[in-house]
RNA sequence: UCCACCAUAGCUCAAUCGGUAGAGCAUCCGGCUGUUAACCGGAGGGUUGUAGGUUCAAGUCCUACUGGUGGAGCCA
């Protein structure tokens, strides 16, 4: 039996199996707080109604004690969940050895995560856990209406991905090296002329010295990649997809949000079609909002903050100068200038959670814009075979999920919207 | 790689101008039949990150190192 259900078996005697978080005593009743992974819920030991041994029991039991306890499930206004067990009996399995380092007051974050294995047990993170469960599960059945196809792209590549920034590598047998994915991007733009629209959701690696709230060394990426796709419908694709997550994960999250105290309110605004804005009218903006930003500079975290929050919606900014994008975007036939291209902001300073575009198709162009990249043109024979047999225009995108949960759950910094984070100085536990 | 900040009890922090190292929580002992980070009384717990320097005197000032945190660049 698990705490979620208790609900439906008021009345009745029931097993619990789980953990003690807390503990509560008043000489002669004790009041055990109980986590079984499902919930939590209170169980109360009266010496007037269990054997003296099953209440010595209940005074004995530290910390995180994991425990198998009978009791009859009471409802009771005074609780906070609404319901209580009275205890018959406890069966220990066991009393911790140690004292359980995570204690009821503040903890700083280098002492948090050193003990993250523990910290997970933590309310927070349980709630946070299950809200990432959610928004991924929504990110695959969006997937699976709009008919996608699911290819898992490779960890362990062969030549560098977008070849920016930098890579983690290892020793591959006779090989030479071999280099942890960055992206499976060049892979799904492959099996997108195969099968028309996929889709991939997996690790992807970066080695940048990234010390930021937004930055992970290991994070989680979801990309797809559309055949016959114009940068247009790029977008109207994505705002589509993060309309559809936030809108279920309020519909089997929201307790979860409320418990960390998300106001659920920003959430509920975020509906298709989202505002966009021209790299051309975000410099603009940004100038009138003094910033010390000209045409052809990037935008930095600090303006995308700035753009972002004119708007209570997610926000696209499209066509970027081609200089500061990446080699494979095609360029706009309008204004050759810029790329066409597009990154999703999320609102309330959450930054970027989507980097999009539209794929060069033709090969004599992406050869020129390769060679104009300086990279070595011999690395990606594959890919540029591609536009040799049945090439078409085709565009995609990638969105960071730990991004995504950060903002969904209103979170201070992306290593609590991941289980285990990899950070530049931090790789255990 | 660069810039800024931090390091004192198991944890979170205090310690005035450089002058005998403190509190809450946790732990242990005792009390309490409705607690909600329970509460009340008592006890134990310290080479102030490491190495050097200035000084009659350094947790406090200076230098280097180590570890951590935030940010820039780069990106999701």
């Amino acid at each position: 039996m698990y705490i979620e259900d208790v609900a439906d078996h008021v009345g009745e005697k029931i097993e619990i199996r789980g953990w003690m978080f807390n503990k509560r005593s008043s000489g002669k009743i004790h009041f055990l707080q109980l986590r079984d992974g499902t919930g939590f819920i209170q169980a109360i030991v009266e010496k007037s109604s269990v054997d003296e041994e099953i209440f010595q029991i209940a005074a004995s039991l530290r910390i995180e004690s994991s425990v198998m306890i009978e009791g009859i499930i009471r409802e009771d206004k005074r609780s906070p969940y609404g319901y209580e067990m009275d205890v018959k009996n406890i069966e220990v399995v066991q009393i911790p050895i140690e004292d359980y380092p995570i204690s009821k007051k503040d903890h700083g974050v280098d002492f948090l995560m050193t003990n993250r294995h523990l910290w997970l047990r933590s309310k927070k993170q349980f709630h946070i856990l299950l809200t990432r469960n959610e928004i991924i599960r929504a990110v695959r059945e969006f997937y699976n209406l709009k008919k996608f196809v699911l290819v898992d792209t490779p960890i362990l590549t062969g030549s560098i991905g977008e070849c920016s920034g930098e890579v983690f590598d290892i020793e591959y047998f006779d090989l030479g090296k071999a280099y942890l994915a960055q992206t499976g991007q060049l892979y799904l733009e492959a099996a997108a002329m195969a099968l028309g629209k996929v889709f991939n959701l997996g690790p992807t690696f970066r080695a940048e010295k990234s010390k930021t709230r937004r930055h992970l060394t290991e994070f989680w990426m979801n990309e797809a990649e559309m055949a016959y796709y114009s940068s247009d419908d790029n977008m109207e694709f994505q705002e589509e997809l993060v309309s559809y997550v936030v809108k279920k994960v309020l519909e089997r999250a929201s307790d979860h949000l409320m418990a960390i105290d998300r106001d659920l309110k920003p959430l509920e605004k975020v509906k298709a079609p989202f505002p966009r804005m021209s790299y051309d009218e975000a410099i603009k903006l940004l100038q009138k909002k003094d910033f010390d930003i000209k045409w052809g500079d990037d935008i930095g975290g600090d303006e995308e903050t700035g753009i972002s929050e004119e708007f209570d919606k997610p926000v696209m900014v499209y066509n970027y100068p081609r200089n500061i994008k990446a080699f494979y975007m095609q360029p706009d036939p309008s204004n050759p200038e810029v790329v066409l291209c597009n990154d999703m902001l999320a609102p309330e300073g959450y930054g970027e959670i989507i980097g999009a575009s539209q794929r060069i198709h033709d090969p004599d162009l992406l050869v020129e814009r390769i060679k104009e990249f300086n990279l070595p043109v011999e690395s990606y024979d594959w890919y540029i075979d591609l536009r040799k047999h049945g090439t078409v225009p085709h565009s995609g995108f990638g969105m960071g999920i730990e991004r995504l949960v950060a903002w969904i759950c209103k979170l201070d910094h992306i290593r609590e919207a991941i289980p285990f984070a990899r950070t530049i100085y931090r790789i255990h536990p």
